[in-house]
DNA sequence: ATCAAATAGTTTGATATCAAACTATTTGAT
DNA sequence: ATCAAATAGTTTGATATCAAACTATTTGAT
């Protein structure tokens, strides 16, 4: 139940301190890059820490959530088949069928046969499920704007744009 | 301005679509903040495939890795515990058994027992560990280096200052 | 000096992931 | 029309994580 590790470090120690151990350790390497992608991990874990405290008290883990909202951004009605699910949340098709048991077993989403092709399922949200979603994209908004609190719109466009080279590159 | 189509895209969709469908469902959210933190997650993606596909030819994942590394660069010699290890590393102690277990089964660490507390012991690299540390450190800072080749050091140091707003935020 | 509480590391039990094997169905070349 | 290959989803087997239970030892209050 306890969560025992620090929060506002996800590891432990502080990356100059990092970075000095290894220039004393390495002096032929140049550790600048670490500092760069480490803040990129920290910054990662802080949301990944805040997303999921914004959905275990539903009883939700992110695969789960990332279900439900793909499914609702979708529109109302509107069904995605296990293994299109399964690229967008970037799951194994295994897994798939694993999370869509428990969904189904908590009545967030039914699995209909595909009208059109008898080996596959569309799969939808219930009346529940889809209110489940809407009520938690708020909430999740809402916390991820918090936590970028401290950035500007300019800062945040930046950050944006920034990242985007990293993630782009080949 | 916008370069934003890729296709080794982390998750499926670019996230000027994902928003767009947002605010066709939910007119009444705000979902920029998606976009800032879709970003941080993807660039994540982005550093840690990078990372996978520098150790993972040496039998490695990345906790092992990160095992590795964190004695290293304490120095030659120098031992940790295994509860020290978990909590740098961010793994529960029984996860780390496990770790440790199969990296001395590599052949790459040495358990010794802690000569001033019989309940404790000291992790330290082998020979072999010390060495595979050694070369896998250096290819790690090249390959972080490449995956941030398309920044020049004024991003970098922007990068990190924006990132860290979001790490510290309470 | 004693002994309850704290601590270090391991084991156990529940659960998740993935890759590969599998079943059922569809597609496409002939 | 036939049937090998492709595809959709599930099952299986190997392995990882975590929390909780456990064993051995140390700490600290008395």
């Amino acid at each position: 139940m306890s969560q025992g590790k620090k929060s506002s470090n996800p590891a432990g120690v502080p990356l100059d301190a990092l970075l000095a151990q290894w220039r004393r350790e390495r002096p032929d390497l140049d550790p600048a890059p670490m500092a760069v992608c480490g803040a990129v991990w920290r910054a990662y874990e802080r949301l990944r820490q805040g997303l999921l405290a914004n959905i275990s008290p539903a009883g939700l883990d992110r695969p789960g959530f990332d279900v439900l909202l793909t499914l609702r951004r979708q529109g109302k009605g509107r069904a995605l088949s296990p293994s299109g699910l399964a690229k967008e949340i970037m799951l194994s098709t295994s897994a798939m069928t694993n999370r869509l048991d428990r969904l189904e077993k908590k009545g967030l989403i039914e699995r209909r046969s595909d009208p059109g092709d008898r080996r596959g399922l569309r799969i939808v949200l219930t009346e529940e499920g889809f209110a489940l979603a809407d009520r938690l994209v708020a909430s999740h908004v809402a916390a991820q704007e918090a936590m970028l609190g401290a950035l500007d719109e300019e800062e945040r466009a930046t950050l944006r744009r920034l990242l985007e080279k990293i993630a782009d590159r080949p």
